[in-house]
DNA sequence: TTTTTAATGCAAATGATTTGCAAGAGCGTT
DNA sequence: AACGCTCTTGCAAATCATTTGCATTAAAAA
């Protein structure tokens, strides 16, 4: 067996190989992550998280998505209007369409464009180390 | 004749039409923005209007990005990291390449890319009203 | 269970950007 | 050229999201 795709890391067995202790709020906010459909802002984060615990703090909601972010775990997107919002990682990299109307927000990921922005960059003597491609829309009217 | 393409829309005029004064902080902005080649931040307007008329704030610049970029003479970045950058509007559309080491900015389009957008999003059921597509990278080590 | 030290909660600090307000300056009019 | 109406400005204080200092609490090592 190897650890490949297929199922997630185990986060707190890597935490605990690190040397980071698995606290309350920690395995409190890596469960929301983990059972959410959504991309959550930190204040989102809180408030589930406060729901279980009403004793955790929004700067521990926020330090722990940066250790979170660090370890790998989970993806921090900086998408328009206010704050950062985050998803669990371990999925296929893909992009996002952002629904202006309501948030929401859908992933998709095309090869094609992938491709593409290789080869821009490398026709431009640039190696890409990460992108980020965004679409801002809203339900088409009529089909 | 028509005003398409080609040579920049007179926004002074086009302010005057509006009932927007051409003050000299404004004046000082416009002219920085249109000289400039890179894509500033507030903070390095405001310090390039300052050496041309040192009593100008850092609201002002704000104030004045925020109108400018109303009126469409600008358009407003929000790359990673900090603050937002700037460029003056009126080319073609464009997108952007991030040099991770030195925060240079290269333009760059690809009409592929623009068309696979639209087919990704009407298959999602939705028009695209703007999109973001960032490349963060570095120079080619070897060629 | 005692010790060691990382993690937490709270409040205060940051950093970018915005805003309230009194003073100042465009510009259409006289 | 001066007048007056308001839009603009500069300044300081306010926001907003996020971070940080510090005394206290709690993992996990002994």
């Amino acid at each position: 067996m190897n650890q490949h795709q297929n199922h997630k890391p185990d986060y707190e067995r890597e935490m605990r190989r690190a040397g980071i202790r698995i606290t309350r709020p920690r395995k409190i906010i890596l469960q929301i992550l983990t059972e959410t459909e959504d991309h959550p802002d930190a204040m989102e984060i809180f408030q589930r998280a406060s729901a279980i615990d009403s004793s955790i703090s929004l700067s521990t909601v926020y330090r722990t998505m940066k250790l979170l972010e660090g370890m790998g775990a989970i993806h921090r997107h900086a998408f328009e209007g206010g704050r950062a919002r985050f998803e669990q990682a371990g999925g296929e990299h893909h992009d996002h369409l952002i629904d202006l109307d309501t948030g929401d927000v859908i992933e998709f990921h095309s090869n094609r464009i992938e491709a593409l922005q290789e080869e821009i960059a490398r026709s431009l003597g640039y190696d890409i180390v990460h992108h980020r491609l965004e679409l801002y829309g809203r339900k088409r009217k009529k089909g």
